[in-house]
Formats: structure tokens, C-alpha cells, sequence
DNA sequence: ACCGCCAGCAAGCACCCACTTGCATGCAAG
DNA sequence: CTTGCATGCAAGTGGGTGCTTGCTGGCGGT
């Protein structure tokens, strides 16, 4: 259905502003089009329907697989950290008010299968195939300097907009430097 | 008085759980041990007292200060991480939920002087008397530089809690990886 | 033409919300 | 003793909340 669907989009911005007390179903129905009554015979609940809109929401990290095997790391990284940046920046809003009300409603963030945990793996693998050619030291952990090239990119995605005095250069150009810093740590410059 | 600091405590308390919306005037007064009509009467309004009671939290940064001539790099950096990282975690509730909520009620988070600016400032001005001395790559950008540290910190103290699979070794063996990493990033592991 | 399904509309339910009013109480300063 | 101030109690105001009920209209399949 068509209406179903309206209503989930409607459902995540409206909760993505407002949180779970904030999103009214009165609401909700106003920005889907739809008579407010129509969400209770398709979902059942207002707990019901946020639970399924924020999981379908959640579903897609949309950030692009590296690839297996590591070819030119910074041709590489680049882009999947401008892109997993973006996607981050694009779901803000709904990522801090899922942080915020997650020890509320516990359940409401989608289990493990989220974009977080991810890209992180997804970027551990990659680094893990440098480490094996040789091109990183061998001592590093892998999920910790996964960690924190995600997590920066996570800090700068979720304060930039709030706290932007915090932040000297544009995003672009901030995640540049990340990236180089990072490539630095782990001693893959050599292989540029 | 401290019938006015028992509120104002109970205030953050019941916010950082439950957030604006969920801070019942009712609630709070409960949580207090006091009559709800004090709180009007010493406030005016919930959203008077709930701003006054989130401003008066964010105001102790606890992290001690870094000093203003670097000296053994590692023996300075590493307390101050952890110092700031256990600070992130106590406050991560309360932080979580300004962070949620910061759209819909702007003016809710304490305005420039909180924490995380103090904290990369301070690490700012510290790399930058590191720069001075050679210890540090004269092209690095200390804003930036400073935004990766704090940033993986910021990262970790929010989601390790609630996402834990993402975090292979314990906080404090972590962050030591990751001062590692920053460190070999901007090229201060030769001063050690 | 008939039926079943889905949607809309209007009204209402019981409950919780922030906030107010009127009044009694205790307590310290003049 | 009296005045003023801070607090507590009981009750109530108007409004919003999730959710329900009863009813009407359209729409496609048989």
C-alpha cells in the first residue's frame, strides 16, 4: 500500500523532531494525509508503528563496501568515508533522538544489523587485508582503529551543526585531515 | 537554600532520563521530596527551572587542564584523556538527551562555554606548544588534530553502553590505542 | 446488484499535563 | 505578639493524549 508507507515516512521525521512523547498520532496522521484513526487499524499502536518506522528507516546504511581486497588506500578511503559521513549527516537528526530515548524505550534502535556496527566491520576487514600486505603495523588493533576513524566521523556528523564553533574547516576538508591523520597512525602513508 | 539545589538536582536527574517531555513537574517534585507548587514558586515555569537546572550541570568541565608548556607528552595526555573520557561517561544521559532534544528547545544546551569547547581548546593549545618545539608536523592543523582526539572520545563515552558489540577491548585499554594512534598521527612518538 | 474491505468523519472516553487558587501551617525577625 | 515569608495541602482549570465506537462512502471482485 501506498498509505503505508506515507505513514512510515511521516512517522520517522515527525519522531526524528520530536521524539516518542512528541510524535502525536494526531500529528503524525497530519503530515502523512491521512484521518488519524487509519494508523491504529494498520499498526495497531503508536508503539507498534514508531517500533516498525524506525527500524525500516534504519535498514540502510547506504555507505558503499570497500572493497576485499586493498588497492590505492586513499583512492579507497576517501570516498567511503565521504559517503558514511553523508549518510550520518542525513540521518542526524533521527540518530540523536534515537540516542537520547534508547535507555527510555529500549528496542527502538535496531538491534545489530545498524549502519554503525556496519561500516565499522566492513572498514576492520579492509584494514585487515592492508595489515596482511604488509602495508600497516602489525601490532594494531583493528576494531580499535576502526573505532576511531567511525567515531570521528560520528563526532563530527552529530556536533558540526549544534556546536559548530567547535569546528575550524568545512566538512570536507575536516575529513580530509581525519583521514590523513588516520592513514598517518597506522602507518599506511608509505603506500600512499 | 537547599530546597532550591535538591530540585535542581532532581531536575537533571529526571530530564537526563526521560527528557522535556517526559520531566513531569509532578515527577520532579517527587523526586525531590518536595510539593509540586514549589517548584513554580521558586521557577515560575517548568521550562525556567529545567533550563536553569541543565545550565547549572554543564558548567563543571572536571577534566583538569592541560598544562601550558607541554612536557613528557604521553604522561600528560594520558591522564587528561581518561580524566575527559570518565567525565563524557557520567554525563553520557544527560549529554544524550540535550543532544536529542538541542532542535526542538535551542537554548536548552549551556551556549559556548560547556565542556566539549573547553576540552579541544585546551588540547588545541597544548598540541600548539608541542608545534612550537618541533615535537609536532608543522603543517598539522591543531583544530582539527584536537577534533580527532576529543572526537573518538565523544564516540566512545556515547555509544559504547548502548552499542557495546562495536567495542572489542575494555574503555580504558581503548583509549589507550587510541592516544597511541593520535600520537603516531602527528608524529610525536619520536619525543615519546 | 451484491458483498467485503478499506478509508474517512464526528464524537467521545479516561487520563495526564502545566499551572492556578484559596487556605492552613510553621518559623524567624521586628 | 505580630508581621512576613516560605511551604504544604486540596481542589480545580483548560487543554492535549492514546485510543475507541458508530457510522458513512467508495471501490473492485463475483
Amino acid at each position: 500500500m501506498e498509505h503505508r508507507e506515507k505513514i512510515l515516512k511521516a512517522a520517522v521525521r515527525v519522531y526524528a523532531e520530536v521524539g516518542f512523547r512528541g510524535a502525536t498520532t494526531r500529528r503524525i496522521a497530519q503530515e502523512a494525509g491521512v484521518n488519524e484513526i487509519t494508523l491504529f487499524r494498520q499498526f495497531g499502536s503508536k508503539t507498534l508503528l514508531l517500533h516498525e518506522a524506525i527500524h525500516a528507516a534504519g535498514l540502510f546504511p547506504a555507505a558503499p563496501e570497500l572493497p576485499t581486497e586493498a588497492g590505492d588506500v586513499r583512492a579507497e578511503l576517501r570516498p567511503w568515508a565521504l559517503a558514511h559521513y553523508r549518510d550520518l549527516v542525513d540521518k542526524r537528526s533521527l540518530i540523536r533522538t534515537c540516542f537520547g530515548e534508547c535507555e527510555e524505550h529500549p528496542g527502538i534502535l535496531p538491534p545489530a544489523d545498524n549502519s554503525a556496527r556496519r561500516s565499522t566491520e566492513s572498514l576492520a576487514r579492509y584494514l585487515g587485508s592492508l595489515q596482511q600486505r604488509g602495508l600497516v603495523r602489525k601490532d594494531l588493533s583493528l576494531p580499535t582503529a576502526a573505532a576511531m576513524l567511525t567515531g570521528v566521523l560520528f563526532a563530527d556528523a552529530m556536533g558540526r551543526d549544534i556546536m559548530p564553533e567547535l569546528f575550524e574547516s568545512d566538512a570536507e576538508t575536516s575529513i580530509t585531515q581525519y583521514l590523513d591523520l588516520f592513514l598517518r597512525a597506522i602507518r599506511a602513508t608509505e603506500a600512499l
